[in-house]
DNA sequence: TATGAATGAGCCTTCATTCAT
DNA sequence: TATGAATGAAGGCTCATTCAT
């Protein structure tokens, strides 16, 4: 039942076992949910569809196994790019970059299609739920930290602006596909700098807040 | 031989028709993009899978005018909500009621299970964007309406804001099927009810603007 | 899940129900358990490996339905060979009839690779068991009849001997297929005669004692 | 290139060898001829698949060795308690012992199973034939020692009779696993008892011949 | 000697689709 | 119009076996 590799920690299959991630998150992002199957994967990757049951089991473990590496690589990326974030008006460039990267390499492709697939698979859901969760909360520190005490706070709490900024990010990507209008994105982050420029020093937002013991500006 | 109900406009149809339409959508509710077959379909809507390909010739066009159909009865009912709204509060509040239902009756689920097949089929994608965009247009206008020329405008396009906030709408019954927090989404909107109300007015948005400055209506 | 026609009386498919089974005990005689997969079956029979999963659901159910065919076709024909036997000696010739023909047609065979599969398979087990049932109890009031109130009775139960019986059959096809010497089992059931007829009225079995002592017929 | 291991008689791979052979005798009475791979004999055994291969070039060939060894401890076990065996009711008591041992440690399953896996490799069959005969000589030497002389003798041929003794002993292992009355067994085992205890004696069966002629002990 | 990675064939099952009725 | 039988192509997964180490 549970052949030895498929939770082993060994060191030499390790880069088999990235190798077959790299094709499972390649094969997720050209084909989504639904072309995605361990044939499409191992062809992708250049290997004998049986390796990645060797190695994972199931093609949802190799799934699940992808949108963790890919969630590993993001958070690290986010957790650099937010660290000194402190503004509204930071905030808003820091999240244009970062979506831009996340749509140019397809990273934000993954996640709707693992997502999507969870309407089938409550276990997935499960799964996913738990692989996210440090990202959720690297921004949800992050608003935090942006919203500080400011009144704004009571407008929209650190958690639901966490929220609400993550289905932005995903329910955008559902729509890029759609109409093909890469500007378009570019052009609703290009409002989001003004809005940020304009309300937040308006609401007290950011460092104005935190410096006030230190007016910079 | 000749017989091509597929397109043609015979009535006598149109009730087997709308009731394959029906179980598709109920079938892509319930079970998500990967879930929906034809048998699926067929057995949820209590007729035998052959019917369906009599009726629309491929398991994707069912889908689409399953879109269809859903498409125009929202659109229908987004009118009559949004027909009176004019200020930015008021946006919020309807704006959450149709979300409620939209998110009751799975609606959302329906459009993004979709959008999400559209990663692996373009044409699909091509197709759904015609469907869509009687919808994306009451929206944009509505938003006309109530950023109208206030300086608002410059800030966020109402284009933009009718991009972001399906987007938004998208994105959240992602999430939703994740964590199963439902009351996230009410907290989220009492959130926007307090920004509209807040923001609305300091901002001259909405009726304040159009009929305190030039009644037209 | 469970397709129309695995589980309705329809009349149509009947045949091809047919035709399945058939071709399912064709295989395994011929292949052994081991070697009756769905594609043998499918082959065997000339049609489409779907087919089978049409009608059946799984190979196992296929089985099984081969099984109970088998088993009512042997029953029947059991039943009118034993209707007459009141001897141990009948019994004995008509054991050697019956035996005959199953071997001949590889009914046993049938059971015996069933009955191996039960070993992996304990649900399995439990459906061949009830499948049996009718063939068991038959042997067994035949044997009634055949030791009737004789003191022979002492000695061995008309369960036992059934049990017996029907072991001995099974274990005879396990090593015909050894040796492939296929008058030894001629040879064992001529001594199977002989004894019959020495030790029958010996011990004042059958028709002797019944029709002798009180002749109610 | 040139380890060929396989057919070597190297004493230090002696120990893995047997260790394989155990494993694969308890898989196969564990599992069955259908859930014996290589994989499920390797887990058994707690070793890496390739070993199997390694000492016995083939799955198969591993299963004949461990029948031959089962039969080597058998035949010796079998000798030892039929050495002193003269009489039918002494046969009967060591047979229901004989029976019992078998059958509790599974070894019957094994015989059954791999006779089971014959119908689809004729090639097996002849293996197995040459593995047994010393075994069946053994039986068909003590009857013949039982049944001696004896006038029983032109009733059932010692030959005929040990055919029939193994053939019931595998039958009864197939039925065992159907019902899981482990009772019946013993029960049957009674009634020989009772049986040889009564028809022994009266055809002048086993030591009262043989020790009446000519007392030897 | 022993391991574990890797492969390709094969197995069970499901799917979209066609067709006779 | 509607059904249900039938097919061929995948799809997920397992298997025997080989090979580099």
């Amino acid at each position: 039942m549970s052949r030895s590799p498929v939770r082993s920690g060994a060191r030499a299959s390790d880069a088999t076992k990235a190798r077959i991630v790299e094709a499972a998150l390649d094969t997720l992002k050209r084909e989504g949910i639904v072309g995605t199957c361990a044939r499409a994967i191992a062809q992708t990757g250049g290997f004998a569809p049986g390796l990645l049951f060797y190695h994972f089991g199931s093609v949802t473990d190799v799934l699940v196994a992808a949108v963790e590496e890919l969630s590993h690589r993001r958070v690290e990326r986010y957790a650099q790019r937010l660290a000194d974030v402190d503004t509204l008006a930071e905030l808003a460039r820091v999240a244009r970059d970062l979506h831009a990267e996340d749509m140019a390499e397809g990273h934000v492709t993954v996640l709707v299609q693992m997502l999507a697939a969870t309407a089938s698979d409550p276990d997935l859901a499960a799964r996913l739920l738990r692989v996210f969760e440090p990202w959720i909360a690297l921004v949800h520190r992050t608003l935090e930290r942006v919203v500080g005490d400011s009144p704004f706070r009571r407008l929209l709490g650190a958690e639901d602006g966490a929220y609400a900024l993550t289905a932005l990010f995903l329910g955008l990507e559902l729509l890029t596909h759609l109409g093909g209008d890469v500007d378009r994105d570019e052009q609703l982050f290009d409002s989001f700098d003004r809005i940020a420029t304009v309300v937040g020093p308006l609401l007290g937002l950011g460092r104005s807040v935190r410096s006030g013991a230190a007016p910079d500006g």
